[in-house]
DNA sequence: GTCTGTTTGAAACATACGTTTGAGTCCAGC
DNA sequence: GCTGGACTCAAACGTATGTTTCAAACAGAC
């Protein structure tokens, strides 16, 4: 074998499994026996559970942030003076997930399934981890995102960018199961790409709304 | 004591740690030591922690969704001929949710948490339970918004409102960390209500953003 | 007061988990 | 050929979990 074939099968169905049911849910008997190797070697590579979740994300966010931080270097090289618009610094992010090298046909949706898993399960340890190595090419974006759209104020800033998160992240973690639904209800195939396509005008309109005015809940008036 | 003041007790205890920490990363000892009850206490009033934890969904859901059908008779009763517009069928759910009588402060925040957990963490019997119980009052929400945007394909439609229930699900399930977070960073308190009058004009602006062509991907052209 | 069904209590049960151990295997370097 | 470090393996460890047990306490009806 080469060296450590070990500590890449136990990546993978590790990968798999959390994106599949979660961290907690995935016991290592279940990751190790999928991935065909002792459970006593996961201890032995990685030193713990943790520190095997933090591996998973590292193996795929570490070469995702490198595109991504080239990508937003030539978006700003184009446009030197002017900020670059919302549209293209979205497409520059979605382009950059899309066209990661998957290791296969389900890679994006695992990819996108672990990223809603971050932030939806309480991992201390993971966030902590996340926020320590990747806050670089997340305030990039966020800055993107601020020249953008100079006309909201920071707090409607921050609320709508997390409403993008949200249904970016909660989208593409089910996008298998959505896909599925709609085949049997209109008979339609679809691909991640295609689900970005949709996205985008989702998220660019939903970020350029017009404000509102948070501190009054009023219904609007009937007809 | 009242006659099985031991239930409420522990569906309390059960909702609060429910919505703090997820399903499976709470023991029934938590909640029966939070509760000051006895372990069997659980299995002998509820049966085994899943039964627990759909009474926990049962106990606020059904008024809720009693609320929800009424709020939606009044709509259809107000406007007879031409379909409730989309922000009224939005504000219709919102208003029910935040209307909702509460049992203390931190109600509201933990029915959208625990929603936003029910979509999020897979547990099979969960959504099984709330798709036999609830799945009316869905099927009414879904036909209201179809009436509220004509303009939308099917498919378009289908979409949109996959990533409206992400965007809202996501929010509202990790509202408490993201206010903490905004506090942090730029001094400012938000409640629940506020942050539902921010998703509101989010959502609707993006389900009503121009379709975009969704078979072409294709970079927008720089500047 | 006694009886009956309901509810509580402390303890145990079986199982699953993450982790550790120590003997065994392999292979490059000398 | 032997040695030493890297790796694998089966087995065990300690702990935590959901669930069950059965005796004790309690309540209301007669």
């Amino acid at each position: 074998m080469a060296q450590s074939d070990t500590v890449d099968r136990i990546l993978d169905a590790a990968e798999e499994l959390f994106a599949e049911r979660g961290f907690s849910e995935t016991s290592l008997r279940m990751i190790t026996s999928k991935a065909g190797v002792n459970l006593a070697a996961v201890n032995y590579h990685f030193g713990s559970k943790n520190a095997l979740i933090q591996a998973v994300f590292a193996r795929f966010l570490t070469p995702f942030c490198q595109t991504l931080e080239t990508a937003f270097d030539d978006l700003e090289a184009s446009c030197r003076d002017t900020p670059p618009s919302l549209d293209q610094s979205l497409w520059a992010l979605t382009e950059s997930a899309v066209r990661m090298p998957q290791r296969n046909e389900k890679g994006i949706s695992i990819f996108m399934r672990l990223l809603g898993l971050a932030y939806t399960q309480s991992q201390g340890h993971l966030r902590k981890f996340l926020e320590q190595e990747y806050s670089e090419a997340f305030g990039r974006f966020m800055a993107l995102l601020k020249g953008a759209t100079p006309q909201l104020s920071a707090v409607d800033r921050y609320w709508r960018i997390q409403f993008m998160l949200g249904a970016t992240a909660f989208t593409m973690s089910s996008s298998d199961a959505l896909r599925d639904i709609l085949q049997n209800k209109l008979g339609v195939e679809t691909t991640v790409q295609e689900i970005a396509a949709r996205l985008v005008p989702f998220l660019a309109a939903g970020l350029q709304a017009d404000a509102a005015v948070p501190t009054l809940i009023s219904k609007p008036s009937v007809a």
